[in-house]
Parts: structure tokens; sequence; C-alpha cells
DNA sequence: CTGAAGCATGTAGCAAAACTACAAGAAAAT
DNA sequence: ATTTTCTTGTAGTTTTGCTACATGCTTCAG
């Protein structure tokens, strides 16, 4: 929390970063105070305070307090710290898994306020499947559908602007639309959220809450929009994404119930070889 | 908290232990909740709640909800619990997670023992580097050439044992093999890694120590060796996989210094624009 | 240089939430 | 049976978080 709070720091208008500043320096008296209070020790008006907390994705100071004691109550022995070229080997090494750990511990956190059930229930009904994302979000992508169709729901993977939009054009009631984007600005992941809602098609975001992507789609889920600053950091919003497309795999199976897990059974069983037995 | 709760549960009047009752039951719920939705919930009045929050020594109600999320959010230290079909989504959601961070942990510490110099020292002077791996790990290699690309150094990713085994005939002294395989026990990538080595290329496998994979690699590391069994759970070893590329692609490009360094920053600024001004 | 448009910030008011005072009813003690 | 005490709910008060609106500043076109 904290450290999404120093990424977004330079994007913030001069009275929030005030705000931000002050919390950052007074983490544990934020977490206790209430709104005036923290509005009168920044010397700021008391919607600049909430309107920060809405800039941070979150839904207000209420939001603010409990996410603040939550990361203040985590355990500090995996943050992370940038590597530098100093660095030894094995000191980069130990920051660059740290990282990632930190990611996913936070990425854990983010989740409790999604509501997975309705995104499991929307991908259990669909008549298809397609993952979608450019860059390395297309490699997300695969690995989502080599992981989907073995609960037996058709799936694809597009990973290319022009295939994406083609999809959208043709995109049905039923079909589901999984994309996947670190930032969330690319206007043709927007342009294809749009026109497939428009066709009756359901729309999942994995992506920054505060992004154009994410009010474009039905189902936005917070996803990495962690820092990706310093030079030698690699881009662990991926792994958030990989994780939190497991959650909606598992909770999809779930959903299914008995015939999820009967297809998984046999796909287990099928690369140990006892089906041809 | 709720072990606090549990203990003084007897010594509470009968409409409080109504309300330790259902908190002990609902604990995230009653994080989120007001006082009014939990008085309804537990079919007491308010002010009967806000009395139960001071025989707990608080100061009231909105305390209770900030130190339950503080005690929900002290990760039961991440153990590993299987996801079982009667879960809820919310717990299985954070079960998943849990196993992610999980095996993140453990590869951490089992990097502490990997000579992680070595493999980068071999990278570094690498005339090119070929990404190897079949079914889920193909997906790794691909995120791996997409990201080791941008060191300036040759790579590519081949996911189908017929081009693996065309490669290793063609390899070079010079060439670099990185396989990546979840058991280690197909025996196309051992015999590519074999053939490899013997036309003077190197090969670095991700893989279970113990394979025969790992004894036919110049440079074994172990990766998430650890089982995958329950129905539920998904393929966590794929996040150590990348994981550990990242450790090996930030120690290349520390190797490298500053050549590698400044390909970076170029590749960071074309995506921002910055390169075009 | 002027005026319009858009953005940032504060003021005032509102609805809810949390909390308090008090009273009614039940159980225990005399 | 009566008083005392303890438990619980009702009604009211204060606080809190939030919203609608207004003001002032910056930016940019003409």
């Amino acid at each position: 929390m904290l450290q999404l709070i120093e990424n977004r720091l330079k994007g913030l208008s001069p009275a929030e970063s005030l705000v931000a500043r002050w919390i950052l320096a007074h983490p544990r008296d934020a977490a206790n105070s209430t709104l005036a209070a923290v509005a009168a020790a920044c010397e700021v008006s008391e919607p600049t305070v909430i309107r920060f907390c809405r800039h941070l994705g979150l839904g207000g100071f209420r939001d603010l307090t409990l996410r603040l004691t939550e990361s203040l109550s985590q355990p500090s022995s995996f943050v992370h710290r940038d590597v530098n070229r100093d660095d030894t080997i094995q000191d980069a090494a130990a920051k660059v898994m740290d990282s990632a750990i930190q990611t996913l511990v936070s990425q854990r956190s983010l989740l409790r306020n999604v509501d997975i059930g309705k995104a499991a229930n929307v991908l259990a009904r669909a008549r298809q499947i397609v993952f979608a994302g450019i860059g390395g979000s297309g490699h997300v992508s695969d690995d989502a559908q080599h992981k989907f169709f073995r609960l037996g729901i058709p799936c694809s993977a597009l990973s290319d602007p022009p295939s994406i939009q083609q999809f959208a054009a043709i995109a049905e009631r039923g079909d589901v639309l999984v994309l996947t984007s670190n930032s969330g600005q690319w206007p043709e992941l927007s342009a294809a959220a749009s026109m497939s809602r428009q066709r009756g098609a359901s729309v999942i975001a994995l992506t920054d809450p505060t992004s154009d992507l994410a009010a474009a789609a039905d189902i936005p889920i917070p996803c990495g929009s962690e820092d990706e600053t310093s030079l030698y950091t690699p881009r662990n919003s991926r792994l958030s994404q990989l994780a939190v497309l497991d959650v909606l795999q598992v909770a999809t199976a779930l959903e299914l119930g008995d015939a999820a897990a009967n297809r998984l059974r046999r796909t287990k069983m099928a690369l140990s070889g006892d089906l041809t037995a």
C-alpha cells in the first residue's frame, strides 16, 4: 500500500501529494485518524483527502484506513528494494525474489475486496473464453488458455491488436473476453472491450483499477498496478496476473462442480499414461 | 484477535455472545460491515455490539474493524492448504494465492545454494540464447525470450520437441540452451541437452535437481520440484521458473554492465514514446 | 492581451454512522 | 413481595465521511 502511494506520487496534484507525503511519513497515525484529522494535519480540505483515496483506486477514506492497517501489519521481511549496479549477484538474486514475493503478497490483499464469485459465475457459463493481451501480457494469455481448456470450455488466446479487434467485432452473448494489461492504457484494448460488451459479450479485465480499460470492462479485477520503475526490476505484475488467473480457474472449476473435477482428473491421468492402460 | 474473542466467550452475556459467535463465524464480513449491519445480522441492538467491543478492551466498533482486518491480514504464514470442493470462493482464492507465495518463498531459499554468477557469466558471453520447454514450460520460455532480447543478445524460444532436437543438432560453441521442465523426465529434452553439450554449447536446466535432465546439463538450477498433487492446485512451479529467469536476466544485465543498462533504458523509453521526440 | 475552457481546491450541507443517555424488563437477592 | 442489580432495547446526539456546488487558477486559442 505504501509502495503504491509512493509510485503514484508524481501523478498527483499538489494538494493531493501533500496528503500522500504526510501519510507516507505518518502511516500509523493515518490509519487511526479520522478524515477531519488527516485533512487538518495536511492543511488541505476533506474532499481533497477523499479525492486522493479515489485516485488510488480505493472506495473512500474508510478503505484507506483499512488498507493501511493491513499493510502495516504485514511482515516486512520481504520488502522490496531496488536492484542497483553495485549489488553482488547473490544480493540481486535475493532482491528479485523478494520483490516477486512482495508482489504476490500485495495482490493477495487486493483480491480480498474483489467479487471473484461474480467472475467465476460468468466464466462457468461461457460459450467460449478468449484471453487477450499485448506484449508480455500475451504470454499470460497463452498460459491462461493452456490452463482453462482443461475445464472443457472452448478457449483461445490472442496477443496482437488486429486479432483482438477482429474478435471484438464478432463477439456474441455468452462469450467472455478476458483482457490483461499492465497499464490498461492501450486504446485498442479499451475499444475491443467496449465493442464486445456492446455486442452482448462479458468482459473481464485484469488491470490497473483506475485505468480506461477497467472502466470499459464489466468486471474489472485490480492487478499488479505497482511500480516497475527501476531499470533492473522485472515486470512482476505478470506474476500477479498469472496467479489471479489461477484463482479464477480454480473458482470456475468449483463453480462447475463435478463435471470440471472429472475433466481435470482425466487431464492429469493423460500425462501419467493411465488412460491408455 | 479472533483468539481473544474465543477466550472471552464464556464471560459474556447472552446477547453479546451472540455477537461474538457471529464474528467468529464471519470475520471477513464483520471487518467490512457497519455497526448497523452487524447488529442486524446478530439480531441484537447496536449498543449491544458496542458493549461487546468495550468488554474486549477496545475503544469502540471502529477499533474492532481495524483490529479484525489487521489479524486477518496476518497471513497464517502462507502455509499451503489444498483447495477442496467445499471451500467458499473467497477461501479458495486465498489458498491459491498462499500456495503461490509459498512456492516463491521456498524457491528463494533454494537459490541460496546455487551459483547464479556462473550461469550469468555464461549467459553474458552467449552468441545466442535458446529457451526451450514443452507444454506449460513453453510459455515460460516465450516469456524469457521476450525478456532477454532487451539485453541485446540474440534469443529465441522453442516449445516443441522436434524444433528443440533440430536446434541441438546445429548448436555451436558460444550458444546457450536454457531448458525448462517441471519433472525433467522427458527423454527428448535430456537428449537435446546431451547433444548440445557434445557440440560445445552450454546447457542450463531449470528443473528437479535429481532428474535426468539436471544430470545432463552443465548448470542445473533447482526449480519448483514440489509436487502438484491436488486436483485444484495450479502448476505453481511455473511461477518459480519465471522468477528464476528474472533473477538470471538481472544477473546477466549486471554482468554486462553499462551496455546492457543502456539497452534496458532505451527499451523503457521506447514504450513511453520518448525516443521519437 | 483577452476570454473561454478545463482543472484544482475549498465551502457548505447532507446522510449515515457511531456512540450515549435513559428506561423497561428480567433475574437475583433480601 | 420488594428491592437491587444486571441485561437489553429505544430514542436521541454527535461525529464522520461524503457530495454538490462555487470559486479561483492555469492554459491555450484567437
